[in-house]
DNA sequence: GTGAAAGCGCTAACAT
DNA sequence: ATGTTAGCGCTTTCAC
C-alpha cells in the first residue's frame, strides 16, 4: 500500500480512503490511485486488514461430510447469501472424524473468523463452548442437542415423517412400511414417530408396518426390497417409506427387477433429498430437507449475533418445515410436470 | 499473548518461543508458559502470525462444482495430506461460476495463502498469471489446458477409454457400443479416442459403435438403453461404455426393468467412478478417476513448489493412471469380491 | 535462557 | 480533502 500511495503521490491513509471510503476523497486522487493499484496490482492484505480493524469479513463452516449433499447444500446456501452480504465463507469438511471437526473449529477461532456456521456430528457443546468463549458466535445447524443457549437452524424431523405418511395416505395406499435403520439415530426416531401419528389420525384403515434395517446404505435396501418381493402380493405393503433416499433408490431397483410396478403396485418414497440417490430412471419422490435454506437461515441468525452487542443477543431457534417434493415413484410419470 | 506473559511472569518474546522453539527454552518456564496458555484458553492469531511471520500456514483450493464427487475425492485427498503435514485446506466452490472462481482467487491471494490448488471449470489462465504474479504458486488439477508453465495434476483420459473397452474385450465382449456426450468435451473426447485404440488393436473381431447423446445426465442414458432394447437382441451390443456413471446406471435400470440382464445379457460400465451413481443394487464398474491421488499428488507439487526458490522451481505434470474397479455390472455377482 | 524492540501491512483517529 | 501517527498481535533479530 506504501507503494501505491508514493506512485500515487499521496499518502498512505489516503489510499486507505479509497479503498474504505471513496466518498472521503476527492473524485480525481480517488481515479489516480485506483489507476495506480491496477497498474500495480495491488492487492490488500486480509490479515492486516483484519488486524488492524478488529474484525473480519470471513466466516467459517464446519461440515461433518461434505460427501453428503445436504451438506454441500448448507454451503451453497451460506455462500449465496454471504455473496449478497460482502462475507466469504470458508469451507471445512470432518470427514465424520470428530478430531477433524474440532481441529477446524481451532483453525477458525484462530483466524478470528467473524463467526462459525456449525454442523456438527454429535453432541459438541464443549468444543462450541470454548469457541465462544473466545467471543466468536457459533450457529448450530441441523443437530439438536436440546441447548437452547445457540441460536440453531433444524427441520422438523419428526413433520418429515408425518408428510411421508400423508402423501401416501392421500394417495390412497392403505399398507405402509416404514423402512428404517436403528431406532437410536434422533433422525429415523423423530421421521418414525411421524409417521406413526399421521396412520393413527387415519384412523383404523391405513396400517403401519415398521421394517428396521441395520444400515441406511442401499444394500439394506435391497435386502428389505427382497424380502417384500418373497411375500404373497397380498400380504406386501402398496406403500413405502425409506427413511433415506439411498435405501428407496435400492427398494425401487429391485421391484423394478423383479416385475413390481412402482407406483402402481408399491409407491416408493424417500426422506431425505439426496442427490446421491438420483441416478434412477424412476425419479423418487422424497422430502426437501432445505439445506439451502439452512445454510441461509444460519447466516442470517450468524450476521445477528455477530452484530448485536454481545449481551443482548437473543438466541433464537429457527424450525425449517420440510416439504414433499413429489415425483414419479409415488404419484407416477404423468404426474409429473417437471423433474 | 501479552497477558500469558505477564501471568507467567516472563516476556511476550519468551512466550513466542515456547510456541514456535520450545527447544529454546528452559523446561520449566515452558511448562508454566503452557498451564497459562491452558487457564486462560489463550488461542494465537494467525493473522498476525501469518503477518509478522511473512508466511502463511494455510492453502486454497477452489473447486468449480463441490456436489461432483470427485471434487470431494480431491478435496478430501488434499486434506488428508495436509494434516499431515500441519498444513491447513481451505474450500471456496464456484457453483460452477466463473466469476465466483475469480473471486475465490482474489480471496485466496488477499489472504496471503501459501499456494493455490486450482480444479478450474475451463482455461483459467489469465486468473492463474494474476495470483502468480503476486508470487503466490497455483497448481492445477483436473484440466488441461496445453499449459506446462504450470504445476498440473492429470488423469490420462484416452487411458481410461483404453482400459474400459479392452476390460469388456477380456472379458469376451465383442460387440462394443461407447455411449458419450458431444464430442467437443475434453474428457469424452479423449475416452472415445482410447476406446477406438483398444478396438483396433483387438482386430477384427470385436466391433465399437458409437452413440452420443444429448447430455451426461440419467435422462440420456435411459433413452439410449430403450433405443438398444428396441432392437433385435443379435443387434444388440453385448458390452455397454458409458461414458459417464450417471449414463451407465440409467442404462442399467432401463435394461433391468425390460427383462435384459446385466452383464449376462450386456455388461454395462461408466468412465468417471461417481458416488452419485452408487444407488443401485447392480454395483456399476466403473474407471477410477483418482481424486484422492489428484488431491494429495496436488498438494506435493504445490508444497515443493513453495519451498523451492522462485526461480530454481520446475513446473510438472503428474499423469496418473487411471484403474477399472470391476463391479458386478461387468463381471457379474460372484466375482466380486467385496463393494 | 530470557528480555527488549523493530517491524509485518493495514485501519482509524486525529491533525492540518 | 489529505497527511500523520498510533496501534492491531504477533515473529524475529539482537542484547543481556
Amino acid at each position: 500500500m506504501t507503494d501505491v500511495a508514493r506512485r500515487a503521490g499521496v499518502a498512505l491513509g489516503t489510499v486507505s480512503n479509497v479503498l474504505n471510503y471513496p466518498e472521503k476523497v476527492s473524485p480525481e486522487t480517488v481515479q489516480r490511485v485506483r489507476d495506480v493499484i491496477d497498474e500495480l496490482g495491488f492487492v490488500r492484505n486480509t490479515n492486516a486488514r483484519d488486524l488492524a480493524g478488529g474484525r473480519s469479513r470471513t466466516i467459517g463452516l464446519s461440515v461433518i461430510d461434505i460427501s453428503n449433499s445436504l451438506f454441500v447444500d448448507i454451503a451453497r446456501g451460506a455462500q449465496n447469501f454471504a455473496e449478497e452480504t460482502g462475507l466469504n465463507v470458508m469451507i471445512a469438511n470432518s470427514d465424520n472424524k470428530l478430531e477433524s471437526q474440532d481441529a477446524s473449529l481451532s483453525f477458525f477461532d484462530g483466524s478470528r473468523v467473524a463467526g462459525i456456521l456449525l454442523a456438527p456430528m454429535q453432541d459438541s457443546r464443549a468444543s462450541i463452548d470454548r469457541v465462544r468463549r473466545h467471543g466468536r458466535p457459533v450457529v448450530v445447524l441441523n443437530y439438536d442437542d436440546g441447548d437452547d443457549d445457540t441460536c440453531r437452524v433444524l427441520v422438523d424431523n419428526e413433520l418429515v415423517g408425518y408428510l411421508a405418511a400423508q402423501h401416501l395416505i392421500s394417495l390412497g395406499r392403505t399398507r405402509l412400511a416404514f423402512i428404517g435403520g436403528r431406532d437410536n439415530l434422533q433422525p429415523v426416531h423423530l421421521r418414525r414417530a411421524g409417521a406413526r401419528r399421521a396412520v393413527e389420525e387415519a384412523g383404523g384403515r391405513v396400517t403401519l408396518e415398521e421394517i428396521p434395517t441395520e444400515t441406511l446404505d442401499p444394500p439394506s435396501g435391497a435386502e428389505v426390497g427382497r424380502a417384500i418381493i418373497g411375500r404373497p402380493p397380498a400380504d406386501r405393503p402398496d406403500g413405502v417409506i425409506a427413511v433415506t433416499d439411498l435405501l428407496g433408490m435400492a427398494i425401487i431397483q429391485v421391484f423394478n427387477g423383479a416385475g413390481v410396478a412402482v407406483p402402481s403396485d408399491i409407491a416408493v418414497m424417500g426422506c431425505d433429498h439426496n442427490s446421491a440417490a438420483w441416478g434412477g430412471t424412476i425419479s423418487l419422490t422424497s422430502v426437501q430437507m432445505r439445506g439451502l435454506e439452512m445454510g441461509r437461515e444460519g447466516l442470517r441468525l450468524l450476521i445477528d449475533e455477530i452484530s448485536t452487542s454481545r449481551d443482548e443477543h437473543v438466541h433464537q431457534t429457527v424450525m425449517l418445515e420440510p416439504a414433499i417434493v413429489a415425483r414419479e415413484s409415488t404419484v407416477g410419470r404423468s404426474a409429473v410436470v417437471q423433474r
